[in-house]
DNA sequence: GGTGGAAAGTTGCCAGTGTAAAGATTATGG
DNA sequence: CCATAATCTTTACACTGGCAACTTTCCACC
């Protein structure tokens, strides 16, 4: 379909895009203009499919939150407890960091787009029905909840801003991946033993 | 010493000003030239202070490290234990939510600055100090450290961008104010159950 | 098989931004 | 009193996001 004018599909290779600059020098300095000339269209093309900048970085929070709840869901039916349900957060912040990044960072989005607004609601219920099945064990139950998400959450944006490098303290774990360090820290939260296959 | 040419204190007028806009509307759109106009210099008298957009940020950073290691420093020499660490840890980012905000965002800052790195060292040292207190009743001591900071990092990142309130799960704890929610939920972590004054 | 929209992409323009160099103004130490 | 440094301004340039008008291609319909 790609026939010299048009790109043939230009609003998947901007998301895609889109996500490495991200991923590489943060959301402030990503460019329409730079993004455009890298997929060799012009620098309007992009707003035929996002309309702004603000677009892009919607659909990008959009389809992260997306994919976050697909995940949840899908651990939660494989029958994985609370635990298993914060790694499964951290591994998504891991494989998708610029995803990440833009979808808790809500000064770079329009809160007002309905699909946005839904893919969220999706998966921060889903995270909650997963927290609902340990909150009961622990006394208190919205703390639980709270305490859950915050520790898997701080774990997450800790590692990708690479603050836990940059302290010293991941060098506490030896050659522990963050999935490993995910289970021994966040383990300690219900008591459990973390388990380690 | 302000004569009408010489501004007199612009360097923290600048400092100032810059928290007040980030605070309101994100690091990302925060411009030197709209700052300067409204503390009514000309766009680059800024630069003869810090250089670049990047000393401003980077200068709000040391600031922040100075602060935080400051409060952490008088929480534990008054003998706070570590919960009351990472009260203070949250109080810290709901009084000065853009510092936090640019603090831990390093795509804003320039690693190398040695006054940052030094602010920076400072801040951790004293957090990982005021961790290893209680980290060795907890049998894993470093997913203690890590559990501990993640947990109250968590709970401020999640509830500086607003991520708390739009989930729903800040309602669960009725009028509470965040203090509050972070005793009774980073108190879980080490099982010692929260005290309310 | 044309034909008339609709979709996708381009060009040109404007306002706003960060950075830089060079000049103007004021403070300060000898 | 004067030279020098510190502070601030003016002017200029390159880059960015957004907008309007235009061009090219696709697609549905007669």
């Amino acid at each position: 379909m790609t026939d010299g004018y048009h790109h043939g599909n230009l609003r998947a290779a901007v998301l895609k895009r889109a996500a490495e600059v991200i991923e590489e020098e943060g959301p402030h300095s990503f460019s329409l203009r730079s993004l455009a000339a890298d997929l060799g269209v012009s620098h309007t093309a992009p707003r035929h499919h996002f309309g702004s900048r603000e677009g892009v970085l919607n659909a990008i929070a959009t389809e992260g939150f997306l994919i976050l709840a697909e995940r949840l869901r899908d651990n939660r039916e494989a029958g994985g407890d609370f635990l298993e349900t914060g790694v499964e957060y951290v591994r998504f912040a891991v494989d998708h960091p610029a995803h990440f990044q833009v979808m808790f960072t809500p000064t770079l989005l329009n809160a007002r787009d309905p699909e946005l607004a839904a893919a969220r609601t999706a998966a921060f219920d889903e995270l909650v029905t997963g927290a609902d099945t340990v909150a009961e064990a622990a006394g208190d139950e919205p703390a639980a909840v709270v305490g859950g998400w915050s520790i898997v959450h701080g774990i997450a944006t800790l590692a990708l801003t690479g603050n836990l490098d940059s302290s010293g303290v991941r060098s506490l774990f030896g050659d522990a991946d963050l999935i490993d360090i995910t289970r021994r820290s966040a383990g300690l939260l219900f008591a459990s033993p973390s388990p380690r296959e």
